[in-house]
DNA sequence: AATGAATGAGCATTCATTCAT
DNA sequence: GATGAATGAATGCTCATTCAT
């Protein structure tokens, strides 16, 4: 179920003689940049920090990347790649009862959240910044990742678990909205754990689009 | 009720003579910020383009601000000074039901929020690139806010209106994330008005704190 | 009859704001690019040795410039401008005898190489840093000028005053190589002038064609 | 007569072990490098491009060559060597007449351009990139080529062979930009062959001396 | 009020070169 | 012999900011 995290590192495109490259030292990379676009944004950040950050001159960062974008792409299309991991349900839940469902959702979600916080943020954020190509190949991610809670949505509201009258589309957006939205502000040391989030995050999704919460499991046993 | 907006033109810190310099243009200017800001984020945007779009060349600007920053503390604290005038409630609220003044409050805000699109995405994007003396007193006026609508659902549940066991502030949180969300998905041309996306919200938000929607007047007559 | 050299400056793409430049300072400032791409070489000169030789730093050359190749351009396309200016013959000598035309053309071609001395060997050496586009802009000139050579040799063998069994298309390339070489080796300075250079190789090439150079005016009265 | 090309191969200098070079592996670097900095310049040309082509990655090729600049010494001094070469006539040509020798030197001088089409290029083009040490050995040997064919025109002129009144060195110059112009627009796949070119310029050079090239043979029986 | 011109610090990127393995 | 990894100096270019006019 899990995809493997794609391999981000840019390819022979040609000009470039192919590199056998170490993964861990390119992870390490990678979240030495997501550390910095979060805290500085994109633009701002300078190649020089992230260099810094895992003991590189900045030069000797090009030997892993072509450009700066590189990296925010890694990020993003890495965050989206986690999304659609998210997606891609325990084969027992498919046939469970869309609250149940969009709950369990809810609950993979703020998972990789907490696993990467801040990656969420630079998503949203700096996707923009990636060329139009890159932005593409992210959008389709993310069309598919959102396609997917309106789904679970549609299907609640068809079969009477969701309140009638909303637009499915733009709920799916407020959800998404919700989750996402608490990179900005909860970081590790909260007092509420990532687990607690994620409940009362389930409940409140729940109960907005009027299923009772308590009458479903957080989740399957 | 409603705050005059403040004047954010750079004042006389001795430096500088005072000038006496014309509202309208100055409004222009930061119209123009905005947008440009709302488009490729404060640190990739150019004096250059703001500029241009308000007919100058970009030294010129440099009569109206001391510094790119004067520009994104005008948008941001603007914005936040215009929250606090949305959490000046009419008077005839103040004594009503929880339900009714969070929902009109959300009325009230998405109001700001499409008098002004993309202003709030700025605000939650870019407030850390102000200076911290800035950031304190943009900081000061959002807690204000916040506190505003975490007292409403702190009476709210007090009262019985609202669901327990959830915890106000971070529930205040979740509220601001759905209402600030919309300004990066949600543009004029959209299907939906804004009042009857301030409804879908209204209705959204009571519902997850476990108040009926139906049960409530969207706004006083 | 002498074209106006065109003003290389960049235009105005939309992106940038038009600057009205002072064309003197233009003119400086290529006639610096042209030193230092004559003794270093385009892709080693530095653009902050150009700025030098003007009074500026390197930041204020891109006042006038958008790129450094803009400079080479301006050089290499300048001088080919030149170039049609010179195969634009006087109107006396459109109906004279080939040799003549010829011989006039040498004496002139060699007028501009003394006025811009080095500037021949830039377009010769680094034509092919110029981007596509402007490497057929100054192709097509190229094109034109190898013409007019070209078609006075056809004329010449055709009509008799020059030797048959020579390839004109070729011949113009030996011509020009005779030409442009110069300016490798030739520097004022040197124990000939300009004008006895100009004599030197109106005979050398006449001679080469099979025609006596003694029995042709080196200019029209 | 002809010259063992010399080893160009960095010798030790005290500061590095002689290495046993293959001597074939070195001739392919230098072809390798010839290609590169011919379509490239001297400058724009990477260490990584020359390296690829012999499939080697850069930091490889530094088991051959110490500098960058060696590579260039290498061809243009190897070119110039081969011009060495091409002065040393054979000895039944020591006494023959001016016109002849010089005709055969064409030949001899084409002979070399086509075995290495570019070289000729390189070093007129990038010779001031050597060290001024090494500049000064290609100097020398380039004196020597000049000298050679300017003496042959001083003969030819004083046995009354060649026109009265030319600059020896002067011509010897021109005669020099005639045989190495060619390598800027004369490549394999022309409809000339080499030979045909060769004849070409025997004549044309002949012909710009004032001797007749039909009196002469191309080469001798 | 506005501008043309210049500044200077900062930054991404390139690339010859080194070297332990 | 060859490589992967790193270096560090250089360099083109950007852009907020200044200021005399």
């Amino acid at each position: 179920m899990a995809l493997a995290p794609e391999d981000h590192r840019p390819t022979d495109d040609g000009r470039r003689t192919r590199r056998p490259l170490n993964l861990e030292r390119w992870d390490e990379i990678v979240d030495a940049a997501g550390e910095v676009f979060d805290k500085k944004g994109y633009a701002a950040a300078r190649i020089e920090d992230i260099a810094a950050r895992v003991g590189l001159l900045k030069g000797s960062l090009y030997y892993y990347i072509d450009s700066k974008e590189d990296l925010l792409f890694a990020i993003v299309d890495g965050n989206h790649s986690r999304g659609l991991a998210v997606i891609d349900e325990p084969p027992e839940l498919t046939t469970a009862a869309p609250p149940i469902r969009l709950g369990a959702f809810v609950n993979r979600w703020i998972g990789i959240v907490s696993a990467v916080p801040g990656y969420a943020a630079i998503a949203e954020r700096d996707l923009r910044r990636l060329s139009p190509e890159r932005q593409g190949i992210v959008m389709g991610k993310r069309a598919r990742i959102h396609r997917f809670v309106r789904t679970i949505i549609e299907d609640g509201i068809a079969g009477g678990f969701f309140v009638h009258g909303i637009e499915p589309g733009l709920t799916a957006n407020n959800v998404f909205d919700l989750l996402n939205g608490i990179s900005a502000w909860f970081r590790p040391g909260h007092p509420l754990s990532y687990d607690e989030l994620a409940e009362h995050l389930r409940r409140l999704v729940l109960r907005g689009l009027g299923a009772d919460p308590d009458a479903y499991p957080a989740a399957l046993p």
